[in-house]
DNA sequence: CATGAATGAGATTTCATTCAT
DNA sequence: TATGAATGAAATCTCATTCAT
């Protein structure tokens, strides 16, 4: 059972999430947080210093949230083609949550402009977060290039690096979109573009080489 | 030439750039911009509604002067393959000036949260300039299967939105780049990234299957 | 014919009472001022001193517009009682248009105040007015009792000051109306109000004691 | 013991009658007003909504403070003569101050011309109180007409509308006096006039019927 | 004399933060 | 540790006035 101290964090954290969505960073009010986690102003600057390193942990704790990767990713025993697959679901899965609170992240850049400290919070564990990814990927891309079934002549760098910027992309460009998005920015789309950049890896004259890679088929969820 | 006004407001246009570029939107002052741009702050009234309409017409200013592209992409006279690769290469040359002024964009959004209105214009502008790339690029895909010189098996829409979401990625990472950027996410990276898709897009049996493509080679600046 | 500057003149005045009217003097702008008189600002500023004066001088225009006396008032071989009547007639005859205008007088106050010179220049004018009213009145007051039409212990000074206090007292009160105004506060309120005054002074043995003044009848338009 | 909060809110409300005095409500400053108050601007605001509130309810309190009657008004067991002369004395008490704020009342006139709702406030508690009055005045009147002490042919309506105009009368010009007022517009000319106004309304045969009434003997403060 | 774009002092108001209780 | 009334620095924006044309 998490300290009480923990949950009421936790409450306060939420609330900032929610406020700062509906009104942005900038519009939001310490007052309304404080009332919608239901503690007073005193209590939140107990547990954050003020607005700024309350938005930073907001943003942190949002990512924690979602960044989930699915348990086959990891499991290098694993077909290094269904890893990849395994991966753009997790991806897939989380996308349009962490879209709906991409703003946040935006305003969070202008707010750490001015602070080197809050800024190298930041930038330092949203680098960690794509470090983990990149490293992540590049090993499942080795993997398979070593067992034969990804093309030898990949370059593993720019690969990875795509995937993400296609991953970004996408993400970034989810906010442009209203009530009726264009389906190539959900959930739906992150499976098609990163399918798409899958099967520009597979080398063509393996076993599996006309089977369609299908990162929703079960083998991944394992 | 141009009326005094549009100077004007141009003058206040590339100030209002320069202060929210240092400080960020919030922490810009329309003080420190009036004085910037060497008009008093009733001038800068006089053309803006207020901070923050002139905050979307500066961003909207911005996207204008870097978005050019290369004379070379519209001449559909030329090979498919140079015309994507000067597509490339006029995203590529306006990068790192967009990056350094994508913050700005990034908080336009929490800006337009509450004001209808102006989402609708920021919006409503970036989902055109969005449209004339997407549009552009299909019907360079397009040209490019009728002639034979790209894989006829292409999914043009796939295509075409990984394209950009590539560019629009990273673009986003780049933001997270301090003094030292990794190359990945600078013009050179842009090449590489976008020159890496134009890859997997060729047909591999053609005469030119063996030459790489070189986005900086003259026949693009044609 | 008034000379050109007159009529301009003349137009500012009329537009400031229309402006104040409707939007009150402190929330009345120069510039709808000016826009409406249809000259400029400029020129504005060449008829008047600043927004204080012009206020002034529309105050002292407005009295001037709707002071008019009845010929009967000023006729001294007219009956005493018809020049009260006709006196009571003038005022009624007025009394909605000033109402209707009381409102810029009010604010006139706030805004001479802190300024001497204007102040002097307003009371002035007022006072001079209801001195104007005052001896005509006690003249007349004092010819009724010498013919022995009034009663001869009218208190003249008395009777003066509460008929124009009850002028006054209309014309404020008639400031809470809205709509649809209490007849009291209206010009036939004036009418009664001060046929009740007249008839208190009245010698009740004369020809004409049962005669209820009426000061709507022909003699007094005469 | 009134709460703390309502010392304060009375501390801020006398402050804003004093600086408003002195200045007029458009001169007068919230930073002034908040200074003499002994609070800071941001409390100023957490008990009035903005300048204009704080206006209306300076102006309500002010009528409130001011506006009290003498005892024996209400007192119906008193001869209706000495009831009159307690009104009339009621009246005559309070006049040299609400004349002195009487000033903040027309400020409060334009600054209402475009706020409905405050409008409707203002207006209607000055109705009521002016209803309170006529209430009073008129029941008085019927009580004296009954008792045989007044005139029998009075028409209650008419006088009371000229009581309460007479008053009004005098605290309008009361505004346009400097430093020595013409008595006749002070206290002493309230009770000189509606003394007269009392006369007026006596029938000439009772015991009374020569006795002058008045308004200062001992009776009335009973 | 007329114009109206430019001016800038100064107003109201907000809201993150503090601290006595 | 929790509270929330009080704070006051600092922001945006207005508009009477000016003056070059």
């Amino acid at each position: 059972m998490p300290p009480r101290s923990d949950l009421k964090r936790q409450r306060i954290l939420t609330a900032a999430r929610d406020v700062c969505a509906e009104s942005g960073y900038e519009a939001a009010r310490m007052d309304e947080i404080a009332h919608r986690a239901g503690v007073s102003k005193g209590t939140l600057y107990n547990f954050f210093a003020g607005k700024e390193a309350l938005l930073i942990a907001t943003v942190l704790s949002t990512y924690q949230d979602y960044i989930v990767l699915l348990p086959g990713v990891e499991n290098d025993t694993l077909d290094p083609r269904d890893r990849l697959a395994a991966l753009a679901e997790s991806l897939a899965t989380g996308f349009e949550a962490i879209a709906q609170h991409l703003l946040l992240t935006h305003q969070a850049w202008s707010v750490v402009l001015n602070s080197p400290a809050a800024r190298q919070e930041l930038l330092g564990t949203l680098r960690s977060i794509y470090s983990g990814y990149t490293e992540t990927l590049q090993s499942i891309l080795a993997a398979g290039i070593e067992r034969g079934v990804l093309r030898p002549d990949i370059d593993i760098s720019v690969v990875a690096t795509n995937w993400l910027a296609i991953y970004d992309g996408l993400l970034y460009r989810a906010g442009f979109e209203e009530d009726e998005p264009d389906p190539a920015y959900t959930a739906a789309g992150v499976r098609t573009s990163l399918g798409w950049l899958i099967q520009q890896l597979l080398v063509t004259d393996t076993a599996r080489a006309d089977e369609k890679i299908d990162i929703d088929k079960e083998s991944v969820r394992t």
